[in-house]
DNA sequence: CCGTTTACTGTATAAAAATACAGTTAACGG
DNA sequence: CCGTTAACTGTATTTTTATACAGTAAACGG
């Protein structure tokens, strides 16, 4: 996104403050006003720049049809993956379940939402079905737990490396631990798991 | 607040979507249109008839100045309830930690978010921590989990009912079942688990 | 150096939006 | 049964608001 001048990160700034603070974005007068502009153009111009480098869309001939963009990216929510066929990339467009409408804020940092398959993570409070919000990422400390692809298949373990083995935790004594040879195997870190969230009673 | 009538209901409702999807308040055209009202004067008496009742605020002079009431604004979201003391309602202001911006699709029919103490529900999936979806409630069926308050104390485990007894059945072999005799001793069913939030990592 | 962008002033005007006034019909409540 | 409210129709008239057009001065960028 093209970068912006410190007057137009100034007037950016203060139309976001307006809409959360009056609930309504303004009106070009009272951007001329609230800088004390002498002409409603300048607030016009300064609008159409913000436009024109994708910060805001203005809605021609609306009262106030002023949108950010962020506010738009917001609404959309997070999309929802589901079972991930080997070799694949997670946010293929065919993988995805739909999209759910989740506030940006409520799971900070996260870019989608994977759902869980299998009980390999049972004691760590995360069993079949549910929904692990991810945030993209390819570095781990050890202990967390993570989203990674081993030979093309996508699993959720907890992240322990020791030079050059990494070992893929489960939390299940049912399930074997996962050692991989940096090596000799391959081995992708898809994203960090950030929250979790489980629709429905049980 | 007085009450409002079917049409008003759904005249505030619609406002309250068009905030939501559009960014924007409706003008008084606007609202005409989607009731393909005939005259704007219908828009504008529904409008004066919702900001007397309570409902809304309506700025004069100004373009879409359609205000949501605070109290209908802060109702967004759910209000995440923690330590309930003995005795206490669950929603009592005192006790709430906050709101979490949280769309009512998300999890359907949900009135609050309550944390979860302890680990007796360690093999359900809920852990020390976790904030569970809860929908208010006096009846639940036998294996659902559910929040439930005995001599004062508010609790989560799995209900099972037979007869006079109620069975309160944690998920975790540390800990016991509870048992209630509904002749003897106080049981009180606060409502449902619908829903699990995790916020963070592990 | 010269074209382009930024950041404005100043003046107009058409379209959008709020809002007043005058009615009608049906339901509701005491 | 009669006053009140709800739920509109229909017409007008301001105000707001968006937005076009014509400039200016300074900074920026190659």
């Amino acid at each position: 996104m093209e970068a912006l001048t410190r007057r137009q990160q100034q007037i950016l700034a203060w139309i976001q403050e307006q809409i959360a603070k009056q609930g309504l974005p303004p009106t070009r007068a009272e951007l001329q006003e609230a800088f004390r502009f002498r002409s409603p153009n300048a607030a016009e111009s300064h609008l159409r720049t913000l436009a024109r480098k994708g910060y805001l869309q203005l809605q021609e001939g609306r009262a106030r049809g002023i949108r950010l963009m962020s506010e738009l990216a917001a609404e959309m929510g997070l999309p929802v993956v589901g079972r991930v066929p080997a070799g694949q990339p997670i946010l293929a467009e065919s993988q995805q379940e739909g999209r759910l409408p989740i506030d940006a804020q409520l799971f900070p940092g996260a870019d989608y939402l994977l759902r869980v398959q299998g009980m390999s993570m049972r004691d760590a409070g995360i069993l079949d079905g549910d929904l692990l919000a991810v945030q993209r990422g390819s570095e781990a400390h050890n202990g967390q737990v993570v989203v990674a692809r081993v030979d093309g298949e996508v699993t959720v373990k907890r992240w322990r490396k020791e030079g050059h083995q990494v070992f893929l935790l489960p939390e299940n004594p049912d399930f074997s631990p996962i050692v991989v040879d940096l090596r000799k195997q391959d081995l992708r870190l898809e994203g960090l798991v950030v929250g979790l969230l489980r629709l429905g009673g049980l």
